[in-house]
DNA sequence: TTGAAAGCGCTAACAA
DNA sequence: TTGTTAGCGCTTTCAA
């Protein structure tokens, strides 16, 4: 069977091609008498709108570009993908997809920005990952490319909108636990200074540990870059002090399974011996057995798009004419949409 | 500055729109020296091609639709996001986009495939997890739709393209291992019989029991729903034996970890007393040291994007004036490509 | 409230 | 080898 277009339903309908297209984006346009015969036609046809040629008319493609990562790290990894899931169903709930892209770094991104843009005209971008001087959020802004971040904007003073995951609180919330639970000497197992993530996350510990008085000896702040084999060695390092911790707070899943690994090989019961706390509550953490702080993505995804739609209400048709000739948009340019910071939640398991 | 256009750059060039058009897609219409002027022009004015009007008028879009799953279960879940890893890498570099979608089951994603194709027409899906009785393979074929699958059409003859793994090569595989190993008693845990994937692997287990010889006694063949707490339970059932296994290949890796967590909570430790190995190598199989088989899903998704080529290409322009004019193709329907079966590797770590 | 005309940026078909 | 014409399916603008 052919393909319905407006065409054949205005000529099945009896009306014009443009009350079509008004039943379909302005329907209070349209008698309601009309609308109906006008529905029961598009129905009956089972026509749906040309996305290529609505998108030509408009500018407007409904698509968002995303980026996958390439698996860098095995335990975090899921976290992208959790992030992208929840993106792509918020997103098709509300009549848009996601394209996705990859790329080795930030520059390369930024080449792919112009191309998705350019070529493929995409509406807007999701980014991840964000950093200090980050020159992709640059890049958009400049070129006035509607975008939010998953991630704040850290140290810049931050002219888009974006959503993130209070790290702190969620480290605060994984000592305070721990010292509910009797704990005084509570390690921190994180990245080395100046990460922005980590810091934010170490930041949590460290405000706990002072607020509560606990015993913070030398040894018990380490930083080490992520992954197994470097938690699992600091943490040997920490068991092997003369006053070792009771508990660890991990800035990663990573780490801590690195270091429920090195507890687990000396016989130590993780949980019951020594306490451990990861980050991100990693599939892996939910098998072992591993307490984690949850980071809420679905929520971070449905936030995005909130923002998102914000930008693009604001941000309204670039374009118009090739030329450029429309005007400067009335009353100057809006600031960016408040930011969003979520909490993160302790899932409490059998190591702490 | 404003977008270029195609116009703007025939201009500049001092040619018409048709030979710019030509320069881009069909280079070798044009004179050299024509070519060269058109394509300084095109860098000097930063011209692309506009995705839309190209789509509106040649009905490709280069978009490949793909499912992203809801986040079923915890380990293997990551099988799936490797896969799309890939597939958006590869797709990439052939100038193609991988857009997503979400789908409950499989009559809600021929819903979406609808959709798609007449809101968005893209050109084609990569579909994954396909089972007998398929009725989304069944969908797109009825309506001639460009598509392939990853996983091969169990039961059905298979009228698509298809690229799948060899789980019972990957079984095969594991089992040869733990016999070289010196074992003799080695168990399968598993799913119940009835799924495609779970008796393909199966098969691999006993195919080789039979040619070695092994000692398959009753209780050495389990077969339990997918998860960490059945697979530790099986597990169990199986070490209660008055003769138990002393090896244990799995469906999947959270069978494995399931037998795994089991081991250690018992005192034993995998690979020394009792050999595990899993399947997929999810991550969490490489924290905790667990033998487990791979499948090559960047190959795959390689193999996937050939096959789809071909497709497009044997299929050409579906379309064509929207009355639907155009004649049946030349020469009949050709029949679908080969398909293509991937040999999965087995990794081997501290538990087998 | 509805209809007619114009045109978004591109390429297929054909003419020169 | 290049240019001209037409039109993909839709929405914007303006007139009725």
């Amino acid at each position: 069977m052919a393909r319905a277009t407006l065409e054949s339903v205005a000529r099945h309908a009896a009306v014009s091609r443009q009350t079509v297209s008004n039943a379909l984006n302005a329907p209070h346009l349209v008698h309601p008498d009309t609308l109906t015969r006008v529905r029961a036609a598009i129905s009956e046809l089972n026509y749906r709108p040309h996305h290529a040629a609505r998108t030509l008319r408009t500018r407007r493609s409904q698509l968002v570009g995303a980026r996958i990562e390439p698996w860098r790290d095995g335990v975090n990894g899921a976290v992208l993908d959790r992030f992208l899931q929840s993106l792509t169903a918020r997103a098709q709930a509300r009549g848009q997809r996601i394209l996705l892209f990859t790329a080795e770094d930030d520059e390369q991104e930024c080449a792919h920005y112009e191309d998705l843009l350019s070529g493929l005209d995409l509406d807007a971008f999701v980014l991840h990952g964000t950093h200090a001087d980050d020159r992709r959020t640059a890049w958009l802004a400049q070129r006035r490319v509607p975008f939010v971040t998953f991630g704040r904007p850290w140290g810049s003073t931050g002219t888009h909108g974006w959503v993130d995951v209070d790290g702190a609180e969620g480290t605060r919330a994984a000592t305070r636990h721990l010292v509910a639970a009797g704990h005084r000497r509570i390690a921190f197992l994180g990245w080395p200074e100046g990460s922005e993530v980590g810091d934010d996350r170490r930041s949590g510990w460290a405000d706990l540990a002072l607020a509560a008085g606990l015993e913070v000896r030398p040894g018990y702040d380490a930083g080490v870059a992520d992954g197994l084999g470097t938690g699992r060695a600091a943490a040997a390092a920490m068991l092997d002090l003369e006053v070792p911790p009771t508990a660890i707070v991990c800035a990663s899943d990573s780490l801590a399974l690195g270091a429920w690994t090195e507890l687990t090989a000396r016989g130590l019961r993780p949980g019951a011996d020594v306490a451990v706390v990861g980050f991100d509550d990693s599939t892996t953490a939910a098998v072992v057995g591993l307490s984690s702080v949850a980071q809420p993505l679905d929520d971070a995804a449905a936030a995005c798009l909130r923002m998102l739609h914000d930008v693009l209400e604001t941000d309204r048709p670039r374009g118009g004419r090739a030329d450029g000739t429309d005007g400067p948009p009335e009353g100057g340019r809006p600031g960016p949409p408040d930011p969003v910071l979520l909490s993160p939640q302790l899932v409490v398991r059998a190591s702490g």
